[in-house]
RNA sequence: GGGGCCGUGGUCUAGCAUGGCUAUGAUACGCGGCUUGGGCCCGCGUGGUCCUGGGUUCAAAUCCCAGCGGCCCCA
């Protein structure tokens, strides 16, 4: 047996992430970034899998808490696009947009949702009529089309982007709000369920959503220091009711615009925060709730007694396959070392070997993938030990997950100190005033932005702006962004 | 938006400076054998628009221009 801490790859996913990170998405089978088209990927069978599985938790959610499912279209007018001054604002230089010419040769453009409030927000105004119609909540899995001009990353900023987006309707503000809290502890759980770890922030004015009163956003760590925004909550307040006209009758009989919010959880960030977060130098670890192989049992085949190693095998695999996704690897022309390396690259959470040895014991050897912690267990118990193993290996990766964010939150009380934390790819923690013009110097000269306030608990600033000296109004988080 | 680096079988890569031979090696893949408790070994075989287009040249993977795509830094 060889030493099983040994370095056998070429990835290190602390000291060049990028390249771990692209060549995890082909071997481990994620995503395949060769289709020829800037931002647009395949998504293969382990990607498009994990996805899948964590749509249907945040969608079991949403509908528990009264969203209905509903499918919009892809495109919009351009008048319909273009009613929400702020909105358009923001995101004109980013949409696609059809041209479509008939055979006289007039023209007609549609737009592609980047989002779909300008979609939504007409057919909005048709349904409600009174307060018995609030509050209204929809949701959709859909994806959005967005012309990053920025440099575009697999999985973390691409064109095409699969999410899901709630949108509701209230008759208050406090109704609202209320609103807020729920989608907060909606996205807040399926992150948890995930091990994900975050912070969950209020952006600055300046970094609101086009068209929105406030924006909340979690933004999760990632080993390059460059945090991954996976899911925001906007209070869009009445600025998209007005511009589209969705006003409603009160109980006292009198008129008013409904109180609106949307927000978004991006299924492929979601993924790449979980690949980033969990994986290692040896591939994927996944938590089991999205593995799409949660045990790997793999027979050591001596010549010889090949029929009963087998045969435990399958007894296992028959057991284990009732309540697991199991798979038995009996491949016969790879070896069971380059069996433990493809399964570990794929992240299953926990492999069973089965050989000679444990036959005679009646035992059954299993690995956890999180902490490669090796372990025996009796044959009768396998059921037993195997759910035990499950939830402590989620366990373990929430809390792993968890104590690498505080690691990397810095508190500094200087351009310097900030500076000095964000080249060394962690999250600064500082006071500022609040003002623009000290948001721009922070970010000139530290090279972090400025993602926010924490929304969840209240920080007091213990000293001054760190960019100005003067009094400080907020506790701000600086990190490189994607 | 500005600057830099890069693009060679599925993957990784040599060759490019100083143009010229059948484009190098590993891995992967296929067949056969041997093995199987951490990527074993042996034999045979398959696989290339050298990113695309144009230019220079007797001759281009190699030099020049443009486009597409990727990575990094700055705004």
């Amino acid at each position: 047996m060889t030493s099983e801490g040994q370095q056998v790859t070429s990835l290190h996913k602390f000291s060049n992430f990028t390249e771990w990170f692209d060549q995890l998405l082909l071997e481990a089978r994620i995503a395949d970034n060769r289709f020829p088209v800037k931002g647009f990927l395949v998504y293969l069978e382990n990607g498009a899998y994990i996805m899948e599985r964590i749509r249907r938790i945040l969608e079991e959610k949403l509908e528990r808490t009264g969203h209905k499912l509903m499918l919009f279209p892809l495109v919009t007018t351009e008048e319909f696009f273009s009613r929400e001054a702020e909105h358009i604002k923001g995101f004109s230089t980013e949409v696609f947009v059809i041209e479509q010419k008939d055979e006289k040769g007039s023209e007609r453009r549609l737009v592609i949702r980047p989002t779909s409030e300008t979609i939504m927000y007409p057919m909005f105004k048709l349904w409600i009529r009174s307060h018995a119609d609030l509050p209204l909540k929809v949701h959709q899995s859909v994806n959005v089309y967005r012309y990053e001009t920025k440099a575009t990353r697999p999985l973390y900023r691409v064109r095409e982007i699969p999410w899901n987006e709630g949108h509701t309707a209230h008759e208050s503000p406090s109704d609202a709000e209320r609103q807020v809290r729920e989608a907060i502890e909606i996205y807040s759980q399926v992150l948890r369920e995930l091990g994900i770890s975050f912070i969950l922030l209020k952006r600055p004015d300046f970094d609101k959503f086009a068209g929105a009163v406030y924006s909340i956003a979690f933004d999760s760590w990632n080993p390059d220091g460059k945090v991954n925004q996976v899911a925001t909550v906007h209070n869009l307040g009445r600025n998209f009711s007005k511009a589209y006209d969705i006003s409603f009758e009160k109980k006292d009989g009198s008129r008013g615009y409904v109180y609106q919010l949307c927000y978004g959880f991006g299924y492929s960030r979601v993924l790449a925060a979980i690949i980033a977060q969990h994986g290692d130098d040896r591939g994927l670890v996944l938590p089991p709730v999205v593995a799409p192989t949660q045990i790997v049992i793999i027979p050591i085949l001596f010549k010889g007694q090949e029929k009963e190693v087998l045969d435990y095998a399958e007894n296992i695999f028959a057991e284990l396959r009732e309540k697991w996704r199991t798979v038995l690897d009996d491949r016969e022309d790879i070896t069971p070392g380059e069996k433990f390396y493809y399964w570990e690259m794929m992240g299953a959470p926990v492999r069973i070997e089965v050989g000679p040895r444990e036959i005679l014991e009646e035992k059954v050897t299993l690995t956890r993938r999180d902490t490669l912690e090796r372990i025996q267990c009796s044959r009768l118990n396998l059921s037993r030990e195997v759910e035990r193993l499950m939830e402590s290996i989620i366990q373990n990766l929430r809390e792993k997950s968890e104590r690498m964010l505080r690691k990397l939150i810095i508190d500094a009380g200087t351009m310097e100190e900030a500076s000095k934390a964000i080249d060394n790819k962690c999250i600064a923690r500082v006071a500022w005033c609040g003002s623009i013009e000290c948001a721009q110097k922070i970010k000139e000269t530290v090279g972090g932005e400025i993602r926010g306030e924490r929304y969840d608990i209240a920080e007091h600033p213990n000293g001054p702006c760190i960019a100005c000296g003067n009094s400080a109004k907020t506790v701000v988080y600086l990190a490189r962004a994607y």
